[in-house]
DNA sequence: TATTGTTATACTCTATAACTATA
DNA sequence: TATAGTTATAGAGTATAACAATA
């Protein structure tokens, strides 16, 4: 537990000096982050990043005033706004993602099949959570 | 990287929950997570949460209030001040980290040999920071 | 009635800049 | 001169409560 709260902290330092590069925060990031999955609605968001909903008002209007993000009805749902990463978003994440130097550097420490297994634990242990698929 | 994303953000947001039951933000949590390590001074704490160092007053402080850490002088430096956990403080991080059932439920799905490797992979990744030994 | 998203409020986090005390 | 820590300030993140629109 007290390597995985060590490697868990350098991991989020360099995201979030990352992040700062393109001055944005390291919720702006996150944010960006689970939207390059695809769009997801206001409450999703705040469920994923674990945040109540009305946190989520806040950093997708200072998003969306920058360009990197767009609200949009949902069809089904009147109540609902889905929000939608711009292409210029996309690029402002990926540009983060590329200057994680450290944990970049980590990765290529390893050799495929090690980083294979890597993923492959990450998986199991990480992903049972309830994955919000909200439409 | 996508992945490790969404692990990290697991992880994240479980730590988030454990220490709200506590009453505690994340980063006083990280706090008292890098304290359990033994004592620190402002300016390594700052360093090691990614955070300037006027950051850390305002939440040592609080932290202190509540009598979870405590200020002691550097013996060998009198502009430094080394942060110690209290019993309490040791306490609430330990009750934080017994109350990360995701995480903790994710790593019981492995044997002792798969965990072995996880902490091994996790250590080769994430331990080459210039990890900050201050006085 | 319940849910989605917003607004208002109060507190915390965060970086920058300026300051004091010490090295 | 440089460094450790604090203070002041402004902007951003955070939860709670109350609200309008929709289901």
């Amino acid at each position: 537990m007290e390597l995985l709260s060590v490697s868990l902290a350098a991991y989020y330092g360099d995201f979030t000096v990352a992040a700062a590069s393109e001055h944005l925060t390291a919720s702006q990031g996150k944010t960006l982050s689970v939207l390059r999955r695809g769009p997801a609605s206001m409450s999703v968001l705040a469920t994923t990043l674990t945040c109540d909903a009305s946190n989520m008002t806040g950093i997708v209007d200072r998003l969306e005033k920058r360009g990197l993000v767009r609200r949009e009805p949902s069809p089904s749902d009147r109540r609902v706004k889905n929000v939608v990463l711009t292409a210029e978003g996309e690029r402002a994440i990926d540009v983060i993602r590329g200057r994680m130097h450290h944990t970049l550097d980590g990765l290529s420490r390893l050799d495929e099949r090690e980083r294979d297994t890597f993923y492959a634990l990450l998986e199991r242990v990480f992903t049972s959570r309830p994955a919000p698929d909200g439409a």
